[in-house]
DNA sequence: TCTGGGGTCCTAGGACCC
DNA sequence: TCTGGGGTCCTAGGACCC
């Protein structure tokens, strides 16, 4: 079986775990910038407020004092994350994260009569141990497990485990799930099959294979077969990321060559980072910058380009240098930029550079990434105290807002006894 | 006025080859 | 005037996830 452990409104119920008087309350985390609502708690979610909610549209709750808000506070959640995978990991057999605040565990070999005391047991040990509320859901493939997770978190009754473990259990769920919530289907997908008269998961399964094969190909299949029981969606792939994206929007827009080079660098020099963490190079360097979408009285422009390296790297300075080249052959001047991005791809081992490559002067590589080597053991801090020219002092994300930032609880003394 | 960020997989169609 | 058929690989874009 497959036990799914999710974190209830993971970002919320992490600044509750360092601020009790957020307890009851309805509060909502902003996304980057604080432009929008990522996370709400339960009391949040009863005022009506849907996901993906711009904040300018909630600000008169808070200032009504009706609306707890939070800048989000990644270094927290990571941070409070690694310790829920680490209790997960004391007692799954095999642990697969899943993001920052889900993991399956595969829970062969163990008895089932156990499952349900095990992951009792478990929730409580979380709660105890890092203060995050967390349901698992039960059953015999993935699909399943995050239906039954569903009945965990929507019914008291459970007490946060749901098991799926009987053909009968199983219709019951299924005809209690609308289609528009299975796991893979989407929400793009599902007027199309209530249309065709599939409301629930239920009606879905008793369609024909070919039904489902036409109208939504493979992966409609391998749903279809997954609500069954039927195991389809891969066990861990534990491979390096294919792609490393960072990308901002900007406080304020952007128009000038100059100022975008800077935001530019530090966004590659930031990707470089992440390749040498994972001990990766990339092959591929590209850039994209946007225009707001959302002003429809202003010009649209959104360019992209990319560069093939001759050699991949992990270097600052060729991703850095390679990604301002494509930013100068996307960039056109007179558009007021609000958003820009670095992504690498193509991305191998650095290990299996070395031998692969004939008539390639390395001695610059290598000079190169001794730099870079350098330049990591110093920015220890997450702050270009060491950096490009091209890059600009400070921390790559400054420059975006973060009006309601909580504390680094976990991560930082200094923050810790101010906090004292 | 103000609207996030980071991934994966699949597919259709073009380029290219014989 | 008449202009084949079949295969592979790559890429861009769409759909989906959290």
């Amino acid at each position: 079986m497959y036990a799914l452990v999710d974190c209830n409104n993971f970002f919320v119920s992490c600044e509750r775990a360092f601020q009790p008087s957020l307890e009851g309350r309805p509060v909502v985390v902003l996304s980057n910038n604080d432009g929008c609502v990522v996370a709400r708690s339960n009391e949040s979610k009863a005022l009506g407020i849907p996901m993906g909610t711009p904040y300018f549209k909630v600000k008169h709750l808070v200032d009504a004092g009706k609306l707890e808000v939070r800048s989000s506070n990644y270094t927290l959640y990571g941070d409070l994350s690694a310790r829920v995978m680490s209790l997960l990991a004391e007692v799954a057999p095999k642990l697969e994260v899943y993001s920052i605040d889900e993991a399956f565990m595969n829970m062969d070999g163990i008895d089932p009569g156990e499952l349900i005391p095990l992951c009792a047991g478990l929730i409580v040990k979380i709660r105890r141990w890092t203060g995050i509320p967390v349901s698992i859901g039960i059953a015999e493939t993935k699909t399943l497990g995050k239906v039954a997770n569903h009945f965990a978190k929507k019914y008291k009754g459970y007490h946060g485990v749901c098991v799926i473990d009987t053909p009968g259990k199983m219709e019951k769920a299924l005809s209690l799930t609308p289609i528009g919530d299975v796991w893979g289907i989407g929400w793009r997908g599902a007027p199309k099959l209530e249309a065709a008269g599939v409301k629930t998961a239920l009606d879905f399964v008793r369609q024909p294979e070919e039904w489902v094969r036409n109208r939504m190909g493979i992966t409609g299949v391998r749903t279809w077969n997954e609500l069954q029981g039927r195991r389809m969606v891969e066990e861990e792939k534990i491979e390096k990321r294919k792609s490393i994206c960072t990308s901002r929007s900007f406080a304020e827009t952007i128009s000038d060559l100059d100022e975008l080079t800077l935001r530019v660098s530090d966004f590659a020099g930031k990707c470089a980072e992440k390749l040498r963490k994972e001990g990766t190079a990339a092959g591929t360097v590209g850039v994209f910058i946007h225009t707001n979408r959302f002003r429809k009285d202003l010009s649209q422009y959104f360019p992209e380009a990319s560069i093939r390296l001759e050699v991949p790297s992990s270097s600052s300075r060729d991703i850095i240098g390679t990604a301002l080249q494509a930013l100068r052959m996307g960039y056109r001047p007179g558009y007021e930029y609000k958003r820009a991005g670095v992504i690498v791809s193509d991305i191998v081992d650095a290990s299996s550079i070395q031998q692969t490559i004939f008539g390639f002067d390395l001695s610059s590589r290598e000079r190169d990434d001794r730099i870079s080597k350098v330049m990591d053991q110093v920015n220890t801090s997450g702050k270009n105290v060491l950096r490009l020219g091209t890059q600009r002092p400070g921390h790559y994300a400054d420059g975006i807002r973060r009006e309601f930032c909580s504390k680094l609880f976990t991560t930082s003394w200094a923050e810790l006894l101010e906090v004292r």
